[in-house]
DNA sequence: TAGTATCTTTTGTCTAGGACAAAGATTATA
DNA sequence: TATAATCTTTGTCCTAGACAAAAGATACTA
């Protein structure tokens, strides 16, 4: 209800979906979609189902799928791509999980904080992680893009997470020494979980964290890493972010940081990127850390 | 050290200065500044002191300059204007506040960590938001507007007091009850900070809170409204948020929610606005919550 | 069979100068 | 002193063309 038809200008398309104007443009061009409407200045003005649809793209090219295949196709091919994928993930839908999602889409707030408190500390946090965080995670951006899920209920399992892993990171890190590790996301990277998740997983191995948030620009993170001494600099990279940057991005930040100080880099953005930048270190989930 | 004579193009510029692409040539036309070098392809290229320059510049314009004034001086006057600030905060610094800082700037991080739960169990939590955390993240704005502080120095802080507060919110929760607080901010809003003090306040009254985080759409906000069955709808609105929506959003807002449902807002934002909509409630602080 | 070198296609980023509305500053009016 | 009207500044968007870097395909070698 209310805000029926709200129209998107190219901006504020490039700002939710992770692609350049530019690029929105040249697709417009060759492939003849996705073909805006215009407002009366002349301007592209996007539906908010272009948008979604943009998005599906968006998800898809960084699975390493091609846009050029991707953009000849109607919305019902990529669901359909989409959902292969899906019932990958549906089939190995843990129970913990399932109890989860029922919860969220009862909206019962104190129950769902009960139970995630629950199976921490049933799993310890490093089978917290991967058995129960990232699999929810995913399993909610999946129903949220089958529209099975609405983004307040994203919204809400996003900041109850942060909140619990804020919670154990500060208790498990006053036991933490060296060596520390410095985390940070690039400007252009507003996605953080990935580094509150290694900061947790870390913290759980006695490795000092130092999360400097997100949007941090080389130059500082490089500075960071000096002033505090840090013997790592973690990087993580959504598969929003602005893909054919990932590779020089992580270049400029090991000409930036100093020959000692080793880079890791993670997330959906680098999962499938063959080869990295000399000196840059890649861990493909949480299961595989060079700790 | 290293990185000696690295040219940017024009897009790692718009991504380490936050100036878009577009403006760093219309500037070039309008005002003969920045003039970058051109590479083989005739495309532009930044030196790194002309980022630092557009830094310099992108910081004073967040203080209020304008751009054609600031664009038409040298290098030099820009730091005189920047060290005017500089005297002008340096002032009415609390004690507290100023060992802060120092710790800050001496990059201890276990020592800052341990100073801020100090003064928390010694205000509480009213007491420590107030007098500590509100000071504290405007003098360290202010400082590095000033160019005093680095940016990632500005994360460092954010982070640290995200965390300290998610873990009292955490403690708190568990004994709040009824009324129940739904806590958001609008698209184009990333500032989540005036979010967790909310939070953070509320439950130190023992008010129950639900926080959504930033940027979730009226229509999500309604419905989750309506789903949690929530007595009120807490919206924050930084100073950085475009000023004439304010108004229409909020309105917005108040048609999407059901009418037994308060509307609360706070923040830079609308700490200038007179008339808010009707049915539209105003905390100018945190000290005047109609709680 | 697997690895490496070469060729072809795909793809994203950059260019130019013009246009225009929204935001800010200034002046006039109540 | 506050509101309205006018002038100035400022950022975002437009078009259509160019080109290099990355990815995919193919041929050749160990």
């Amino acid at each position: 209800m209310g805000v029926s038809q709200q129209l998107l200008t190219i901006g504020a398309v490039e700002r939710d979906s992770g692609i350049a104007r530019d690029t929105l443009r040249v697709w417009e061009r060759r492939y003849g979609y996705p073909v805006p409407l215009r407002n009366g200045k002349g301007e592209r003005m996007y539906s908010d189902e272009q948008l979604r649809h943009l998005q599906r793209i968006q998800r898809l090219i960084s699975q390493g799928h091609r846009p050029g295949k991707l953009l000849r196709m109607s919305d019902d091919e990529l669901v359909k791509l989409e959902s292969e994928l899906q019932t990958d993930t549906d089939q190995l839908l843990d129970e913990n999980i399932q109890t989860l999602i029922r919860l969220i889409q009862s909206a019962d707030a104190l129950e769902i904080d009960r139970e995630l408190c629950r199976l921490y500390e049933q799993q310890g946090m490093r089978a917290f992680l991967i058995k129960t965080i990232v699999p929810l995670l995913r399993t909610v951006g999946n129903l949220w893009a089958a529209g099975k899920l609405s983004i307040f209920e994203e919204h809400f399992v996003s900041t109850q997470i942060i909140r619990i892993l804020n919670v154990e990171i500060t208790r498990l890190q006053s036991e933490c020494k060296q060596p520390l590790v410095l985390l940070a996301t690039l400007p252009g990277e507003q996605h953080t979980m990935g580094l509150l998740m290694l900061s947790a997983m870390l913290s759980s191995h006695k490795v000092a964290t130092l999360n400097l948030g997100g949007q941090v620009p080389i130059d500082q993170i490089a500075e960071a890493t000096d002033r505090f001494n840090a013997d790592a600099v973690g990087v993580t990279f959504s598969g929003a972010y602005h893909y054919p940057s990932i590779r020089s991005d992580l270049q400029s930040l090991r000409e930036a940081v100093s020959e000692g100080v080793e880079i890791w880099t993670g997330g959906e953005g680098v999962s499938r990127m063959r080869r990295l930048p000399e000196g840059v270190m890649k861990f493909t989930s949480l299961e595989h850390l060079p700790v």
